[in-house]
DNA sequence: CTGAAAGCGCTAACAC
DNA sequence: GTGTTAGCGCTTTCAG
C-alpha cells in the first residue's frame, strides 16, 4: 500500500495525493475529499521513512538522554515530548548509557537521522568547541550548562538551575536550623559536572556561616544510583568518623538511599539526623516523612528546553540561557537542633 | 556528506562503498582498507533514513509502551533496548498515552516505519482478532496477556507473571500471618486489565481461607499514580469503614502512597495495618521499613520478550506464551498477627 | 571482485 | 488545479 496505490484507486496523480496528505491549498475541494476518503478506505499510512528522504529535513529533534531511568527525568521526557508534538516535530528519544558520550551519539544521530536539532538531558559541564562542531544543528542542554568548556553562550542554549546557589540555599537552610556538622553525598566531584558545582554551593554556604569544611564528611557515590549512596553512607557509619548531625544530598535518590542506610544502623531521620536534598522526584514526597528537599521545576524545565529549540531552529530567535528557580518543599526530615 | 562523496573521495563506485559498509565479503582487502580509512577521515555516517528506504525491511523493532514514566517499566525498556541491539535490531521506542489506543499507535508505527515486529509493555487485556488484523508484523505482549479476548494463542506471544495466581499467593501470605481483614487497592476492576485479574486472586484467597469478601475493603484508584492512591486510602480511613489489619495493593507505587496516607493519619505500618503488594521496583526496597511485595522479574520480562520476538520475526520458532514467577522480598511492612 | 543502474516511497519543482 | 518527473541516499540485482 503506497501512495501511487491510492492516487490509482481514485483515478488522480501521486503529486495531488501528496498535496491532500500534506495539506497543500492548491487542490479542489472534490478532489481533496475523494483522497480522503480513499486514504481512509484503504487504511493508507504514509511511509515516513520516504517521507523523511525526500523532504530535506525530518522534522525531528533528538532527544539524547544520559540514564533514561533516572526518575529525576522521567516528567522531563514527558514534557519534552509533548512540546515536540505541539511544535510540529516528531521526538526521536535515544539513551546514551554512562559508559558512552552523548555527543558522539548526538553527532551519529543527527547525521543519520536528519534531525533539525537536539535537546540533552544530563550531561557533561565541559564540552569544548571543537567536539560540538560537528554537531550542525543547535542544540540545547537542559539541566545543566557549559560550566567547565570553553563553548561561546551564543552556540548553544541551556535550561537549568543554579546548581551552586541552590546547594548554597540547601545547607543554609541546614545552617539557619542550627546544624553545623553538615555531611554532603555526592556522585563524583571531580568529573566536572553537577556534584562538582553543587560541592560548590556546599562549601560556600559554610564558609559564609563561618563553619570549618571538614573533608572527611565528603561522602563519594560511585553514581547516583541507590545501591551506590547506601553502600557509602552505611561504611560511613559503621567506621571512624566525624560527628555529624546532617546530610545534603546532591539528589533524591541519594538521599532516600542514606535514610535508609541510617534507618538500618538504627539511627533515624530527623531526630538523629536531619536530611535534605535537590530534585524533587514525585515518589521522594510520599516516603515517611517526606523528604525535604528543593525541587526543580521539571516540567518548566522541559517545555523552556523545546520552545528555545524550536526558536532556533526557526530562526525566530538566538541562543539563550535560562535559570529557573527551585521550589522548597518542607517535607520532615530535617530538625531545628 | 554522502555516499556518493565517500566513493569519489577514494575512486571507486557507490556500490563498493555500500558492500563495505555492510560488511559484504566480495571486496579485497585492498580495497575495503582504504574505504574504511576514508570513511573516519571524513567523519561519514550513513544515513538511515535511505538505508531504510531502500532495504525493504528496517530492522528495526517498535516498542510501545503505556505510561513510560512508570517505574517498573523502566528497568525492562532498559533490557529491551539492550536486547535489540544485541540482536542487530534498532529499537523505535513510542509512548502513548492513557488515552491513546496503543493498537492503532503501533499500527501506524508499523506502516510508516516498515518495523519488523513489536513488544507492547502494559496494555489491554482484551484486544480483538479485528483490531489485531491490520498489525501484519509479529507482536508480543509483555508483562500481560490476552486474559479478555479472543485472540488465536498462535497468532501472538505472551511474557508475563500469572496476575491471579500471584495475587492470591500475596494475600495467602497475609492469611498466613493471621490476617483476616484485609482491604485491597486496585485502579479500576472493570476495564479488563490487570486490576481485575488480581482481584480474582485476592478473592480466591480469602475464598480458599474461608473468609466473606467484604466489597467495602475494596478500594478503588482512579490509576496507577501516587496522588491517586494517596487520595482513596485518605478518603477511606477518614470514613466510615470496615475495620482492617491490611492492605493488599497491586502496584508497588501504590503501596508506597497507601502507607503514606496511613502514616499522615497517626497510623503505622506495619504496627497497626500491614502492607504487601506486588511488583518490586527499586525504590520500593529504599523505605523504611522496605516495602514486602513479590518482585517481577522485569530484566527477564524484558529478554524473553525480545527473545521470542526475534525468534518468530527470523522464522525460527513459532509463537509462545510464558508465565514467569515473581520473587517474594521479605520487606518490614508485614507482620504478624 | 567491481561498476552501472534500477528502484525503495515520497516530495517538490516544473510544466500544462 | 493537476500531472510529469527528477531526485532524496542507499541497497541490490545484474553485467562484466
Amino acid at each position: 500500500m503506497t501512495i501511487k496505490d491510492v492516487a490509482a484507486y481514485c483515478g488522480v496523480s501521486v503529486s495531488t495525493v501528496s498535496r491532500v496528505l500534506n495539506n497543500h491549498p492548491d487542490v479542489s475541494d472534490e478532489v481533496r475529499k475523494k483522497v480522503r476518503k480513499a486514504v481512509t478506505e484503504l487504511h493508507y499510512t504514509p511511509n515516513s521513512t520516504a517521507r523523511d528522504l525526500a523532504r530535506t529535513q525530518a522534522d525531528s529533534i533528538g532527544l539524547v538522554v544520559r540514564g533514561i531511568s533516572n526518575p529525576f527525568f522521567t516528567p522531563i521526557i514527558r514534557t519534552i515530548e509533548h512540546g515536540c508534538e505541539t511544535a510540529g516535530y516528531t521526538m526521536v528519544l535515544h539513551q546514551v548509557g554512562t559508559a558512552d558520550d552523548e555527543v558522539t551519539a548526538a553527532r551519529e544521530l543527527v547525521q543519520s537521522k536528519r534531525l533539525n536539532g537536539v535537546i540533552f538531558l544530563g550531561g557533561r559541564y565541559d564540552y569544548t568547541k571543537r567536539e560540538m562542531a560537528g554537531l550542525n544543528v543547535p542544540y540545547v542542554c537542559c539541566t545543566y550548562t557549559n560550566h567547565f568548556g570553553n563553548l561561546d553562550r551564543a552556540s548553544y542554549s541551556s535550561v537549568a538551575i543554579d546548581d551552586k546557589r541552590e546547594a548554597e540555599r540547601a545547607v543554609s537552610f541546614l545552617v539557619s536550623k542550627g546544624h553545623t556538622q553538615i555531611a554532603m553525598l555526592l556522585d563524583n566531584p571531580q568529573d566536572h559536572s553537577i556534584s562538582q558545582r553543587r560541592y560548590g554551593g556546599y562549601c560556600k554556604a559554610l564558609r559564609e556561616a563561618g563553619i570549618a569544611e571538614n573533608p572527611k564528611l565528603v561522602l563519594e557515590a560511585s553514581d547516583f544510583s541507590f545501591a551506590s549512596s547506601y553502600q557509602v553512607v552505611k561504611d560511613f557509619i559503621s567506621s571512624k568518623h566525624p560527628a555529624f548531625t546532617a546530610i545534603f544530598a546532591v539528589a533524591d535518590t541519594m538521599a532516600i538511599a542514606a535514610i535508609k542506610a541510617l534507618y538500618d544502623a538504627g539511627i533515624r531521620v530527623p531526630d538523629d539526623v536531619s536530611v535534605i536534598a535537590i530534585d524533587g522526584i514525585e515518589v521522594s514526597n510520599y516516603l515517611t516523612p517526606s523528604l525535604t528537599t528543593l525541587c526543580q521545576p521539571q516540567e518548566r524545565l522541559g517545555e523552556e528546553a523545546v520552545r528555545i529549540l524550536v526558536d532556533v531552529m526557526e530562526g525566530r530567535a538566538g541562543n539563550r540561557h535560562i535559570r529557573l528557580e527551585t521550589t522548597p518543599r518542607l517535607g520532615g526530615t530535617v530538625r531545628s537542633l
